[in-house]
DNA sequence: GCCACGTTTCGGCCGACCCCGAAACGAAAC
DNA sequence: GTTTCGTTTCGGGGTCGGCCGAAACGTGGC
């Protein structure tokens, strides 16, 4: 084998022990067409059953069995039995932050939907929708913006909250800075919105924000999907404290 | 949580054409030991030829071959042919971001080094390193550290630089807030260590922090591999500027 | 022109793994 | 108890893709 003793970047080091299997071994849990459409219809934050992930992907119950053991024992997923059932979840923010990184690394999406009933769905995810524990779509991304034109937010050196951006959360969600601050979590960051291609508020504080707005029932889920619709009461609610017209959002 | 109780997602709309295929070919082809390898040896930031990544995983050039053509056509490198040679590199900052993300997601590494010499790398690379085009390592962070204490960077929102931070670039370094404004790439954002867990610059600002040291001789690199080490007018440097001690770094 | 050498193509071998159906298991419903 | 139904285990079939060596290709050096 004089390939492996061949003139190498002799001083580059061993090749990082087994980081690259390790790498091999994470990416391998995503690269099967069945097991990827699994994440990413549990990038929605709910917890599904296994069979209704095996309806979803159109595989046999069994396939979906063996995948969900492979993702949980990969540590992508955890799950919880129940009764006769297995509700399987992603295993944490940082796996929801992972798929969304590479997800925008994918084509555009080329088709668009067909017929009546998936473009009225797929209008309804563009109107807004929960990304992992988040708001998304155009509901996310004004949000977004407005706090970003009061001074919330700096998108302008990179993603964060600013100090009036706390005081705000405090005084108008009752959240406080320490709350803000949980765990190795960041605060604020930006996620990318397929939909809209722009960034939207994700991290704990945007975590905060839709519990928040769905707690206050400003908010709410249409259909048993991951759409939600902003109700008349949040729209005022909204224009008061953010001064966001959102009357295309209802 | 009322979430979890669901009934069948007849309702939620079609699997999404088929972007679980493309999440699962774009994870496909990290999904692989050697190639893997190839593209953490590329987080260097720079070009390596077909030999010189074959010698460093190991495989005979006709694999290594095989594998470059695949992750070139994947969109993850770019090459360029010379002479008889041809050098391939990540294709894109987001490229390296993608990786970043992945490996923040590994185990810890389980094994220490073993030997003189493979102590000593990794003890250079411990000190100080380039993360694809930034700097990284005990060096990357105490630089971090001390623009937040100089209140130029806000980890404590998120990541961003602050409004001092863009005039001291400006001011210290010469690039103007046009410079750190270019293209979609973020201006600053963070960037998690795996020999110190921690965050440290990257994006536009943390590219043209480290060019601008390496370009000034504050920072060198040492032997032919991503380590690098600060020069003794580096440190002065850096203590006038950001008051930052760093003896032990030299 | 001829050789050296980095790279590529091709054929063949082999292991991994994705799918399914059949059967077993176990909890809930009756 | 019996039935129903969601889930799991197992075996088998087929494909995919990794690895290699041998040979071809093409550039640069002599």
């Amino acid at each position: 084998m004089d390939y492996m003793t061949t003139r190498a970047p002799s001083s580059v080091s061993a090749p990082a022990p087994d980081h690259s299997s390790e790498l091999a071994r994470l990416a391998g849990l995503l690269a099967d067409r069945t097991r990827a459409a699994f994440c990413l219809a549990l990038l929605d934050g709910r917890a599904w059953t296994a069979g209704e992930l095996a309806a979803y992907a159109r595989v046999a119950p069994s396939s979906a069995s063996e995948h969900l053991t492979r993702l949980t024992e990969g540590g992508l997923l955890v799950q919880r039995r129940q009764g006769r059932h297995r509700y399987v979840q992603l295993a944490s923010p940082r796996v929801a932050e992972l798929l969304e990184v590479l997800t925008a690394h994918l084509e555009p999406p080329a088709a668009p939907p067909r017929g009546l009933r998936a473009v009225n769905a797929s209008a309804a995810l563009a109107r807004g929708r929960t990304c992992y524990d988040h708001l998304a779509g155009r509901l996310g991304v004004a949000l977004t913006d407005a706090m970003t034109e009061r001074g919330l937010l700096d998108q302008d050196g990179g993603f964060a909250l600013t100090g009036t951006g706390r005081t705000w959360f405090a005084d108008a969600l009752g959240t406080d800075a320490a709350a803000l601050r949980a765990g190795r979590r960041p605060t604020a960051r930006g996620c990318l919105d397929w939909t809209e291609r722009r960034q939207h508020l994700a991290g704990v504080a945007g975590a905060r924000l839709c519990a928040e707005l769905l707690e206050r029932a400003w908010v709410r889920r249409v259909g048993s999907g991951r759409a939600v619709r902003l109700t008349t009461t949040g729209a005022g609610a909204l224009r008061d404290l953010l001064g966001l017209e959102a009357e295309a959002l209802l």
